[in-house]
DNA sequence: TTCAGCAATG
C-alpha cells in the first residue's frame, strides 16, 4: 500500500506508524491535522526517521504547536539513530532549557547515546545530573546507557564501574556492556574477569556476551579460555549465531592457529562477508599469501568485497611488496567508490610507500579529506624509509598543528626518520618533548630508536649512557640497537657489554655471537674472535639465510646468497657481474670487513 | 549489549 492509498484509508488514524513511503503530499496532509492527534504526528516522525528522512521529520516536528516529551524524544532519537549526534544534543538542550519540558527515561537514554557518539563526557555527566534530578537514574535502561556512555567517553573505567556497582538490579545487557567496554579499551583480561563473574552469578548467557568474550580471548591470546567458551556455546546451542562463529574464526587466527581457523571456517553452518573478511585479515596478519587465495575463493562464490576486504588486501600487497597487485586493489577500490574510507586510504598509502612508490603514496595522502594519526604516521614512516628525513619531520609538525595528538608509534616514526637522515639534534628534541610536551612515557621501543639515533651518528658512548639512565630494565630492542652501533663503529668494549646483555635475555641467539665475533675481528682482537667462533660452532646452529625477492611480470622471484638453481639463474649472475664491474668503474670500494667472517 | 580493516625502530 502506498502513502496516498494509506492516507485515503479510513483506518489511517488507527494504524499511523506503518507508512511505507511517506511523501511530501502526505506531509502536507499531516500538517493540516490538528493538535489533537499529536500521537499520530509523533508516529509519523518516527517513520520518517526510520527511513533517514530527517528533514521531513524535523519540518513536521517544528510545525507541531504543543509538543510533548514523546514528540521531543522521537526527534532526538531520530537524530541519534542516524548518527546526527550534535543535532540530537542541540535539540535536547532546547527542550530542557528553553521549553522547560521534563525528560523521561527514553529521552535520557537517547541523549546519552548522542553524548557517546560525540565522545563528550561533560555532556554525558550533565545528563546524568538531570537524570538524578528527575529521579530517572533508577531505570535499568538509563543505567545501562549511562555505563556505556562513561565507558566510551571517560579516560578511565571508574565512572562506568561506579554506575555498575550502584545498580540495584542488573541484566545481561549491563554485564555485556562492561565486558565490551573493557575489551574495546584493549583490556581484554578485565573483560574476561567480568565475564567469569557473570558466569558465577548465573546471569543468562546470550550471544552478545559470548561473542565479545571470545573477542577478548582473541585480543589477549587466552586461547584455552576461548576453547572453554566455545564449549559453552555448544552447550547452550548458540553455534549457529554468526557473530559468535566469526569471533571464533578471529580467535583462532589471532592465537596463531590458521589451520584451526580454516577448519572451523569450513565447518560453519553459515558464513557472511564478515566471516570471509575475518579469515582474509587473519591470514594477512600472519604474512600468509593465503589471504589472496581466500579472497579469490570468496569472489568466485559470488560475494562482493567491501572496505574491510580491500583494507586487508592492500595490507597483504604492502607486506609482500607486490606493487602491480596493489595497483589492481586500488583499481577495485576506485570502481566501487570506496576511496573516502579512512582506514582503507591509510592502508593504500602505506602499500604504495612499502612498494617503493612514494609519489603515489603522497598523492593519496594529499587528497585525503580527513586524516587520523595513522595516516600521518604511515606517511611519515614512508618518507623516513625513502630517505626524506626533513619531510618526515615537517609532517610531524603539521600533524601537531592540525590538532592531532601524537602517540608512541608516531614518535617511533619521527625518531627513525631523524636517525636515517642523521638529524641527531632534531631527534633528541622530539624525544625530550615526549614527556614535557605530550605526557607520553617513552617505552623500550622509543629508547631503542634513540640509541639507534645516537649510535648511527657515532655517539656510541652517549647511547650507552642513555641506556644506563633508563627508568626500567632495557630489553632486547635496546641492547640490539647498541650492538648495531658498536658493529658500525667497531667499538668492541661496548659491543661486548651489549652482546652479553642480549645473551642474558636470549642465550641461544647465534646471531648475537656472529655480530660480536665480527666486532672483535674488525677491532683486531683475534683471541676474543677465536673464542666466540668456537662457542658458535659448539652451538651447532646456523644463522638463517637472508632472502631477497623481486616481482617481474606478475611473478615473484626469490634469491638466497650462493643459490645456483632456479630459472634464468645464469642470466642473473651475468647481469650481476656487469653491475659489479660498473660499480668498480664508478669508484665504489666494497666494505669487505665482514665478508670473511660471516656465515 | 556481540563479530571483520590501516602505522613501529634495530
Amino acid at each position: 500500500m502506498n502513502a496516498k492509498k494509506l492516507l485515503r484509508s479510513s483506518h489511517f488514524y488507527l494504524i499511523p506508524p506503518i507508512i511505507p513511503n511517506p511523501s511530501r503530499r502526505a506531509h502536507r496532509f499531516i500538517s493540516f491535522l490538528g493538535p489533537s492527534i499529536l500521537a499520530t504526528k509523533t508516529s509519523v516522525i518516527n517513520s520518517y526517521c526510520e527511513r533517514y528522512m530527517l528533514n521531513e521529520a524535523r519540518q513536521l516536528f517544528d510545525e507541531i504547536p504543543e509538543r510533548d516529551v514523546v514528540a521531543w524524544t522521537a526527534m532526538i532519537t531520530g537524530y541519534t539513530s542516524c548518527g546526527r549526534h550534535h543535532q540530537a544534543w542541540m535539540l535536547f538542550r532546547n527542550m530542557t532549557r528553553e521549553e522547560s519540558v521534563e525528560p523521561n527515561s527514553f529521552t535520557i537514554s537517547s541523549v546519552l547515546k548522542a553524548c557517546k557518539g560525540l565522545e563528550s563526557c561533560p555532556s554525558g555527566a550533565m545528563v546524568h545530573g538531570l537524570a538524578i534530578k528527575y529521579g530517572l537514574d533508577g531505570s535499568l535502561y538509563v543505567e545501562n546507557t549511562l555505563m556505556d556512555m562513561y565507558a566510551t567517553c571517560s579516560a578511565s573505567m571508574d565512572e562506568a564501574c561506579m554506575v555498575f556497582h550502584q545498580m540495584h538490579m542488573t541484566n545481561e545487557v549491563s554485564w555485556t556492556t562492561m565486558i565490551t567496554a573493557y575489551t574495546h579499551r584493549g583490556d581484554g583480561f578485565s573483560g574476561l574477569r567480568v565475564f567469569r563473574h557473570m558466569l558465577q552469578e548465573e546471569v543468562e548467557l546470550n550471544p552478545y556476551s559470548c561473542s565479545i568474550a571470545i573477542r577478548a580471548c582473541a585480543a589477549t591470546g587466552y586461547y584455552s579460555f576461548g576453547k572453554q567458551i566455545r564449549a559453552l556455546v555448544i552447550k547452550y546451542g548458540l553455534e549457529s549465531n554468526l557473530p559468535i562463529g566469526n569471533s571464533i574464526v578471529d580467535m583462532y587466527c589471532r592465537c596463531h592457529s590458521l589451520s584451526e581457523a580454516n577448519q572451523y571456517f569450513l565447518e560453519m553452518f553459515q558464513r557472511d562477508l564478515t566471516t570471509w573478511n575475518t579469515l582474509i585479515a587473519g591470514f594477512e596478519r600472519s604474512g600468509s599469501i593465503g589471504s589472496l587465495y581466500i579472497f579469490s575463493q570468496m569472489v568466485s562464490q559470488g560475494l562482493s568485497p567491501n572496505c574491510f576486504t580491500f583494507t586487508s588486501l592492500a595490507a597483504a600487497c604492502a607486506s609482500m611488496t607486490v606493487l602491480s597487485s596493489g595497483q589492481q586493489v586500488h583499481g577495485g577500490i576506485i570502481r566501487r567508490g570506496f576511496e573516502r574510507n579512512l582506514a582503507l586510504a591509510n592502508a593504500l598509502l602505506d602499500m604504495y610507500a612499502k612498494c617503493g612508490n612514494i609519489a603515489d603514496s603522497y598523492k593519496i595522502f594529499s587528497e585525503m579529506p580527513l586524516r587520523d594519526v595513522v595516516s600521518w604516521t604511515s606517511m611519515m614512516i614512508g618518507y623516513g624509509t625513502h630517505g626524506y628525513g626533513k619531510e618526515a619531520i615537517g609532517l610531524f609538525d603539521q600533524m601537531v598543528d592540525s590538532g592531532i595528538r601524537p602517540d608512541e608509534v608516531v614518535f617511533v616514526g619521527v625518531l627513525s626518520a631523524c636517525s636515517h637522515a642523521g638529524l641527531v639534534g632534531e631527534g633528541l628534541k622530539y624525544f625530550n618533548s615526549m614527556v614535557t610536551g605530550y605526557g607520553i612515557t617513552p617505552n623500550q621501543e622509543i629508547y631503542g630508536c634513540v640509541v639507534d639515533l645516537l649510535g648511527r651518528a657515532g655517539k656510541v658512548r652517549e647511547a650507552y649512557e642513555l641506556i644506563e639512565n633508563m627508568p626500567f630494565k632495557p630489553d632486547e630492542s635496546v641492547w640490539g640497537a647498541l650492538l648495531g652501533a658498536c658493529k658500525a663503529y667497531g667499538d668492541s668494549n661496548l659491543g661486548r657489554v651489549a652482546a652479553q646483555n642480549l645473551l642474558d635475555l636470549r642465550p641461544s641467539c647465534t646471531e648475537t655471537y656472529v655480530i660480536l665475533s665480527n666486532i672483535y675481528a674488525a677491532d683486531g682482537k683475534w683471541g676474543e674472535f677465536a673464542k666466540t667462533r668456537k662457542l658458535i660452532r659448539r652451538m651447532g646452529d646456523r644463522k638463517e639465510a637472508g632472502r631477497s625477492w623481486i616481482e617481474v611480470r606478475n611473478e615473484v622471484y626469490t634469491f638466497v646468497v650462493g643459490e645456483k638453481v632456479g630459472p634464468h639463474i645464469e642470466l642473473v649472475y651475468r647481469a650481476l657481474k656487469i653491475l659489479v664491474q660498473q660499480m668498480k668503474e664508478a669508484g665504489y670500494v666494497p666494505d669487505s670487513d665482514y665478508l670473511l667472517y660471516d656465515f
